[in-house]
RNA sequence: CGGGGUGUAGCGCAGCUUGGUAGCGCGCUGCGUUCGGGACGCAGAGGUCGUGGGUUCAAAUCCCGCCACCCCGACCA
């Protein structure tokens, strides 16, 4: 992609009104849009993180043999009647409108139901056990109050995914595999480190829930974390019994804020009963499925990411997500320099390198704060300088100072990440 | 939903107290000089001052309603 082909613009100002770090530089560097409070357009570099965030998730869901679909957006009253969670008094987030003769439809704000009526027609026996399926939503809430930014929104996109199972050992069994796979997730996102599998508030079937929280100062929650045996509760859960149950004691913990960036629940048969999802064992009886519920908030850990990782200059995407790993600017406007980085940017997006190419006829500095800004991995600039020496120079993100490579080594170290 | 705050050019702001021709910076357009960390000169374009009403000879400015946005709190299965 050309910088002079690509709409968007950076800007040294953000809007007044928005406080949050996350919001602030991506709307400097031109990755969204604000519609309305809380809601955010994804405009070209920002779509390409979403994608790329969503393609991390959805190979580690392949991986443990969930299939992806895609639900809908409008939603039916009488399947969420059957769980009475179509009350405003229950679930007070709802969006709600009219077909034109008059029948209620909500707004996606989560699938569970659908999922769960859908399966019904594709589910009836012990062999079709287990399953699990997921999708990429984009879930609407009526929040009361919107805030930090792309973190909080009214309307975010989710990975969700369900399973079931004939039993409570079947569906742990997945329940397991997927703590791992959201480890892999977050991992290769880049903030594996940071992110740490909490004890929540579990809800009817469960002692506890497990939530994935990542250390953030902007974000909700708050949690309390004992590194050595990677263990973590949720505020929420945090008293004398549960931390006996889990063999902890309240001084070795360190109190952090986070934000949780995934949650797993385990249903048990408590909404199969509601809905009557049932298959037939081999026995030939009908049992009521094993359900578990997992949840990835894309758009949120993008924010998370974009708080967590940059700096007084703008962003610092970690390579995997960004938009572009590689920022080709040229110096000088002389013929050569300018054949040269043509040639270059042919060589390397040939060779699979995702290349920002600046050929805008502006001067250096703003071409150097614009690769800053939006967090382009490696910054690669052809200048008559560096071809005096037939090279051209080489700087990270993430480093102050930079190198001259020849064509060849430039090349693959560009190319070794893939 | 309770409390607080803010709406003036694409963005950041001044002007409002004390009513009297709507300004500055950035960005944008043209020309020229520049060209390794957001250059400079000259010439331009761009605003029914969030919105509706009221007061007044006259309203960005005073009064009332509404809308939007932000922050704190509550909420977040």
């Amino acid at each position: 992609m050309r910088v002079t082909h690509l709409f968007t613009k950076t800007s040294k100002s953000a809007p007044a009104d928005e406080v949050s770090k996350n919001a602030q530089l991506l709307i400097r560097a031109g990755y969204v849009y604000k519609e309305m409070a809380g809601v955010y357009a994804y405009l070209p570099l920002g779509l390409r993180v979403i994608e790329n965030i969503k393609q991390i998730v959805r190979e580690e869901m392949n991986a443990i043999n969930s299939q992806e679909l895609i639900m809908t957006g409008l939603q039916r009253r009488e399947l969420w009647e059957t769980t009475g969670r179509w009350s405003d008094d229950v679930v007070d987030i709802w969006f709600k409108s009219q077909l034109k003769d008059g029948t209620d439809v909500g707004f996606g704000w989560s699938h569970e139901e659908p999922i769960v009526e859908m399966l019904k027609r594709q589910l009836e026996s012990y062999k079709d056990l287990p399953m699990s399926v997921y999708q990429f939503q984009t879930k609407l809430r009526n929040e009361l109050r919107a805030k930090s930014g792309i973190m909080r929104g009214r309307e975010f996109v989710m990975k969700d995914m369900y399973s079931c199972a004939v039993n409570a050992e079947q569906h742990e069994v997945f329940y397991q595999a997927t703590i791992e796979a959201y480890q892999r997730v977050y991992e290769r996102l880049g903030i594996g480190d940071d992110t740490y599998v909490t004890f929540a508030s579990g809800g009817a079937f469960t002692q506890f829930s497990h939530e994935f929280q990542t250390i953030c100062e902007a974000g909700e929650d708050i949690i309390y974390l004992h590194r050595e045996k990677n263990i973590a509760l949720n505020e929420e859960v945090m008293d004398d019994a549960n931390l006996a149950k889990l063999g902890l004691k309240r001084e070795e913990l360190e109190k952090v804020k986070t934000a949780e960036v995934g949650n797993i629940f385990n249903f048990g048969t408590q909404k199969s009963e509601d809905m009557d999802f049932s298959f037939t064992n081999q026995q030939g009886e009908k049992q009521y499925i094993h359900l578990g519920s997992y949840g990835i908030g894309i758009t949120r850990v993008m924010g998370v990411i974009a708080e967590k990782m940059s700096d007084e200059r703008g962003l610092v995407w970690p390579e995997n997500i960004a938009p572009f790993s590689t920022y080709l600017a040229t110096v000088g406007g002389d013929e050569a320099v300018v054949t040269a980085a043509d040639k270059l940017y042919d060589e390397l997006t040939a060779s699979g390198v995702e290349v920002l190419y600046d050929d805008r006829n502006a001067r250096p500095g703003e071409k150097f704060a614009d690769a800053d800004l939006l967090g382009i991995p490696h910054r690669v600039v052809v200048s008559a300088k560096t071809l005096e020496q037939g090279k051209y120079e080489h700087k990270k993100r993430t480093e102050s100072e930079s190198s001259l490579y020849t064509p060849e080594d430039l090349k693959s170290l560009l190319t070794a990440g893939q």
